[in-house]
DNA sequence: TTTT
DNA sequence: TTTT
């Protein structure tokens, strides 16, 4: 019972989201993310770059998020936790594939200044998340916005679980 | 709409916590957390150490946790976010004090090896997982967790919202 | 020798960066971050927001960066650790400020989509980051980026240490 | 010019480390780290546990480290980057394996309350790490530990880079 | 005081 | 295959 398993990335979408449907409804999306850094050689001074491709795979309500809104190019911020799969190739052979899981446990946030871009700016992008609940020392009970559950920072979260929260959800 | 506002700390605990409880009777655990950088000087080449020292509260379920369980000494993990607060001393003057928030959207995890060190050690805590070899997984259908809620890790979390979880609460 | 002391932020600059020197003529660039989450309350169904304000403080060749390139508005990605500082008030009591500290172990990414803004687009914005030394099994040794030092991700680092790398370094 | 790329990990090696040198000597170590993650079923309200493994690969100083300190099943936090290395497999055909590369930008921590274990208690483990440089607002520059390089927090880092700075390193 |  |  010991661990985090934690990995963050900002990066762009190397084409548009692939999604599929589980057997219960729920939607899986996936997209290529792709990271780069960059560096000066320090020998020869040129300026060098290196790109990481990602596979991240979102579940639940913030696989709808990505379906609708992001596109090949678009830059996000994503939270989530390593998995590595184990799958059969045709030769018979195990195959491993490590993916960045973004579940309900994750977070993801669109990085492009004009989100709307292309697709109507003026929807409401944000989930049913709650901040903290009450003052650290609660001396003068502040008014808190009690009672909700999800990630907060206006970002997504995979919200698989409960139907219990469809009122706060936009989707 | 732009936001991301994370803190993880590792660290001990500088005192035991001091919980109190809101109107509705929720508890809020505070500790006081030591977090210390070391280095060598590079001119004298002298160890230097500095240690750092953060207010963190912890809201709901979490703060529960951190009552039974957490003590001076403690070493924990924790994953937060900022918050400054402004308050009112006594001499009229406004003053700000900034907190690591743990409420539902973050975690704590125990990381002493000994949890159980004085305080009964059979509690449900346990640490040190099984470093057994081999990735165990079953191969089609990927075991997703869905319908549940919550920090994964065998963390902890504030778990402030709602009373529908309780079932998944081992507290 | 405990510690973990991490903060993660993406918002934008309040108002346009506050830079000075020290003694030995390095700068110190001070912003205010605004870091926001949004949610939908649980019972009126209405939108939400909360805004923190964060007071990061950079140190060394980033502060140079920030000072060029940060203006109010501006959206950064910044990994720094939280340090709290304590002053005397003018009535001579102490008083204490926390903030997030920046320096050659934090790094800033500017998150605006047109960076160049106002300020001409084609500046060699990256720094001195090295990638990864060698591949994990070196059994066929790839070309490796070796003998750079600082942070990756083309993002900026306080680079305040050596002078030896100056050569690396674009500012 | 957009990246994060980060992984943080805190996890129990399943085995000793396994190290090998580059040509030019330097050493290359590769763990495999355990996390897992525990939750209660939903519906039966069970207890389930699932662990995770990840490849992990230090480069420089700190492969040193992690070959003469870490042992399996020593607890670690680790923080670095994620990288999918090509490689041929006997039948020709190509593979991919996803690794946790920690270099000089990363960092490793041990969280076994008694690191020395087995091996020596008065190590003097910590490395050459940099605090901030100064005061945010440097009216009364206090004393700095500045000139230094490294990461902070009594951690390792990859310390590939430059010779330099072998004064500041204990192995 | 930012941003959406 | 993205982005700068």
């Amino acid at each position: 019972m010991a661990g985090v398993n934690k990995v963050i990335l900002i990066g762009n979408l190397g084409a548009d989201p692939e999604v599929r449907y589980m057997q219960n409804g729920d939607p899986v999306a996936n997209v290529r993310i792709a990271t780069s850094e960059t560096w000066k050689d320090r020998n020869t001074g040129e300026r060098q770059e290196r790109t990481e491709w990602h596979n991240v795979v979102f579940f639940g309500r913030i696989a709808e998020v990505v379906k609708q809104y992001l596109r090949k190019g678009s830059k996000i911020y994503v939270e989530g936790k390593l998995r590595t799969r184990k799958w059969q190739a045709q030769d018979g052979q195990d195959r491993y594939s490590t993916e960045v899981v973004v579940d309900i446990n994750g977070t993801m946030q669109m990085l492009d200044s004009r989100q709307g871009g292309g697709m109507g700016s003026s929807v409401p992008f944000d989930d049913a998340p709650p901040p903290s609940r009450g003052s650290g020392r609660p001396s003068q009970p502040q008014p808190q916005p009690a009672g909700n559950v999800g990630e907060s920072q206006g970002s997504f979260n995979g919200g698989g679980g409960g139907g219990d929260f469809d009122d706060d959800i936009p989707f």
